[in-house]
RNA sequence: GGCGGUAUCGUCUAGGGGACUAGGACACAGCCCUCUCAAGGCUGGAACACGGGUUCGAAUCCCGUUACCGCUACCA
C-alpha cells in the first residue's frame, strides 16, 4: 500500500488554524483522474463515454433533463473486497435512476480506511460494476485524494465553534463505553472535553497531548423526508458528538461523506437502510458546513435465506461469483432491480431498456428481501431463451475453450454450426455453464454415458441391439435433414411395429449418451451422418461386450 | 439496553377502505403437449403476525404488542 496521507503534518496544520480564525482552506478538489493508490484505472472503459450514457437517455421516455436542476447521484463502495451483490444493486437503483430522470451517475471509491482497503477490491469493484453494465458518467473519484479538503472543513467547524477538541483517549472511552453498558444504559458521550477551560485547552495542545475534533450535535430534532420511506425523524439529544477527525488528522466517514457530496454537487444520496442512523449525523454536518442538503433514499438490505443481512457465509455474494456461475449480466440485473423495487404490475422478466423505462422512486420498496438463487436461475433460463445464439455465443466460446471442447479457431471455422448448436441448447439451460456442459457430446467422443438411461433405454440387451442395427441401415441410406430422417425413422419404427418412442430412445442414448437432448433428428444432423453412425456402431459393440 | 426501520403464500411481490371466496411469479406436486429434456399450457396445496380501535365496511387508516433487521467505533 502506498503511503498516500504522507505529509499531513496534522499538528502544524491544527496549530495554524488554532491561530487564524477560520480556515481560509484553499479548496483541495480530488485529482479525481489520479487513483490515489496509483491505480491506472481512472477512466472505466468506452462504455463510460458521453455518448454511449446518452444513448442510454433517448431510450427511455420523457423526463426533463434541464442543467439546472440536473440529477447528480453517486455509488460510493469502499474497496475492502468484491463488489457485493447488496453493493451492486444500490450502484443499478442509482444508475437507473439517472438513465430514467437524467443527470450523471458517479462513482466514488471511499478508500480512506487505509487499513482495509486495496487496489485489488478497487479493481474487482469496476469489473463488477462493468460487467454489469452500469456506466458512470465522470472519471471516479477517490475519496484519499480528498482528505485535505476534509481535513479543512474539519477545522472550519473547530474554528467556527460547531466542533470541539476531544483529548480523551480511546483506551479511556472504551472503558466509559464498557461501564455504561454493564448498567444498561446507552453510551452517550459527556462533552467533558467541551467544558475544558480555554487556557486547559491550550496547555494540552502545547504539551502535545493528541486530540479528536468532535462535532457538537445541536439541540432539536433532525428529519428528513426519505424517497422510500416518508418522513423520519431523530431528536438530536440521541446523535452523539461524533469524531469528525481523527487524532492522526484523518477524517471519519460521515465527515468525508458530507465534504465529498456537497463538492461533487450531489443531489440524492441513494443508499442502504444500514446508513440511516448515520443520515442525522450527516445533515448536521450539511447544515454546519452552510450547504444545501441533498435528498435521501434509503433502499432495503438484502438478506439471506435465514433472514439475516447477506454475508460471505450465505456463499456466493459477490457479483463476480455469478458470472463464473453462468450469470448473464441481463438477468442479473433484471433480478437484482426486482428485489427491493416492483415495477408496479406482474412484470419480471424484461431488458434493461424496459427496466430503465418502468422505473420510478414510486415503485422503491420498503421491505428486505431474500436473495433467492433458485429465483435467479430461473430468470437467467428466460433471459437465456431471449437472447440469440449470435449474442450469447461471445459468452459460450470461451468457456467450450476452457472446457477443452475445442478450439477458438475451430470454433470460428465452424462457426454456423457452433451458433445452431447453441440455439437448440440456449431455451434448455439455466446458466452458460449448464449450456456448455451440455454441449459435450456434441464436440467430444469420450462422453459418459449416463448409468441410468443405458439400463433403461437399453435394458433388453440382444432386443436393442437389433433394433439399432434396423436404425443404422436405415439411417445409412436416409436424406440427412430433419424432415428426411424423421420420416424414414418413424416409418421404421412403423415396420417394426413400435412406437417412435421406442426407437428413438435408444438411439438418443447411443447418440450422446443420455436420455434428455435436443429433438432427436436435429442432433443428428448437428452430429452427421459419419459420426452418427459411429456412434451407434460403438453402442452396438458396448451391447455386444456387455456380459 | 437505547435509537431507527420493517411486517401479505416457504421466497419475490400485486393490493393503497368496498372490485379479495386476496392476484401473479419462483419453488413444490399432478396433468397435458411430446421422440426425451427444456420451454409452454392447465390444475393443486400455500399468506394478510397478534390485540385493540376508526368506519356501515379494513389486508388496506390509527394505537399498542410481538417478531425480525439495522445502527449504536478515533470502520466505511
Amino acid at each position: 500500500m502506498l503511503n498516500r496521507y504522507a505529509g499531513l503534518n496534522l499538528y502544524r496544520g491544527f496549530e495554524s488554524l488554532r491561530l487564524r480564525s477560520s480556515s481560509d482552506g484553499r479548496p483541495v478538489v480530488g485529482r479525481a483522474t489520479l487513483s490515489a493508490s496509483g491505480l491506472p484505472l481512472a477512466f472505466p472503459s468506452r462504455a463510460t463515454s458521453r455518448a454511449d450514457a446518452s444513448s442510454h437517455r433517448h431510450m427511455t421516455d420523457s423526463t426533463p433533463t434541464d442543467a439546472a436542476s440536473s440529477h447528480r447521484l453517486r455509488f460510493a463502495p469502499s474497496p475492502t473486497g468484491f463488489l457485493h451483490v447488496g453493493g451492486a444493486r444500490t450502484a443499478l437503483f442509482n444508475w437507473l435512476f439517472v438513465r430514467k430522470y437524467g443527470g450523471a451517475f458517479l462513482l466514488r471509491i471511499e478508500d480512506t480506511d487505509k487499513a482495509r482497503s486495496t487496489d485489488e477490491s478497487t479493481r474487482a469493484i469496476f469489473d463488477g460494476l462493468r460487467w454489469l453494465g452500469l456506466d458512470w458518467d465522470e472519471p471516479a473519484v477517490y475519496q484519499g485524494a480528498n482528505v485535505a479538503r476534509h481535513r479543512s472543513d474539519a477545522l472550519r467547524l473547530l474554528a467556527e465553534g460547531k466542533a470541539y477538541r476531544c483529548f480523551c483517549t480511546t483506551a479511556d472511552l472504551d472503558e466509559r463505553r464498557k461501564a455504561a453498558e454493564s448498567q444498561g444504559a446507552a453510551f452517550v458521550y459527556d462533552r467533558r472535553c467541551d467544558r475544558l477551560p480555554v487556557d486547559e485547552i491550550d496547555r494540552r495542545i502545547a504539551a502535545g497531548v493528541p486530540f479528536t475534533i468532535r462535532f457538537r450535535v445541536p439541540d432539536g430534532t433532525t428529519r428528513w423526508d426519505d424517497m422510500v420511506r416518508g418522513e423520519i425523524a431523530f431528536p438530536n439529544a440521541d446523535v452523539d458528538d461524533l469524531i469528525i477527525l481523527r487524532s492522526d488528522g484523518t477524517p471519519i466517514y460521515n465527515l468525508a461523506v458530507v465534504s465529498d457530496d456537497i463538492a461533487q454537487r450531489i443531489t440524492l444520496v441513494m443508499r442502504g437502510e444500514d446508513h440511516i442512523s448515520n443520515t442525522p449525523k450527516q445533515i448536521l454536518l450539511y447544515e454546519a458546513l452552510g450547504a444545501p442538503l441533498p435528498r435521501f433514499a434509503h433502499l432495503p438490505n438484502i438478506l439471506g435465506a435465514d433472514g439475516k443481512k447477506l454475508s460471505k457465509r450465505h456463499g456466493a455474494t459477490a457479483v463476480g461469483d455469478y458470472e463464473h456461475l453462468g450469470i448473464l449480466a441481463e438477468a442479473m440485473v433484471n433480478f437484482l432491480a426486482l428485489l427491493g423495487w416492483s415495477a408496479g404490475d406482474d412484470r419480471e422478466v424484461m431488458p434493461r431498456a424496459d427496466l430503465i423505462a418502468l422505473f420510478s422512486t414510486e415503485g422503491l420498496l420498503r421491505k428486505p428481501g431474500v436473495f433467492d438463487v433458485k429465483k435467479l436461475e430461473w430468470m437467467n433460463g428466460q433471459h437465456l431463451g431471449m437472447t440469440s445464439a449470435e449474442v450469447l455465443e461471445p459468452l459460450l466460446s470461451p468457456l467450450a475453450v476452457s472446457q477443452g471442447l475445442a478450439t477458438a479457431v475451430e470454433l470460428a471455422t465452424r462457426r454456423a454450426w457452433w451458433l445452431q448448436l447453441i440455439d437448440l441448447l440456449r431455451i434448455r439451460g439455466r446458466t452458460t455453464v449448464e449450456i456448455v456442459r451440455m454441449a459435450v457430446p456434441y464436440f467430444r467422443d469420450d462422453f459418459e454415458y449416463d448409468p441410468d438411461a443405458v439400463a433403461k433405454q437399453w435394458k433388453d440387451r440382444d432386443a436393442t441391439a437389433r433394433l439399432l442395427e434396423a436404425v443404422r441401415s436405415r439411417l445409412a441410406g436416409s436424406g440427412w435433414d430433419p424432415v428426411e430422417l424423421e420420416r424414414d425413422l418413424r416409418a421404421l419404427a412403423d415396420e417394426l411395429g413400435i412406437g417412435a418412442g421406442k426407437l428413438l430412445q435408444p438411439l438418443r442414448v447411443a447418440l450422446v449418451g443420455s436420455s434428455a437432448s435436443p429433438g432427436i433428428f436435429d442432433v443428428l444432423v448437428l452430429l452427421g451422418r459419419e459420426r452418427s453412425l459411429r456412434r451407434v456402431d460403438r453402442a452396438l459393440t458396448m451391447l455386444a461386450e456387455a456380459d
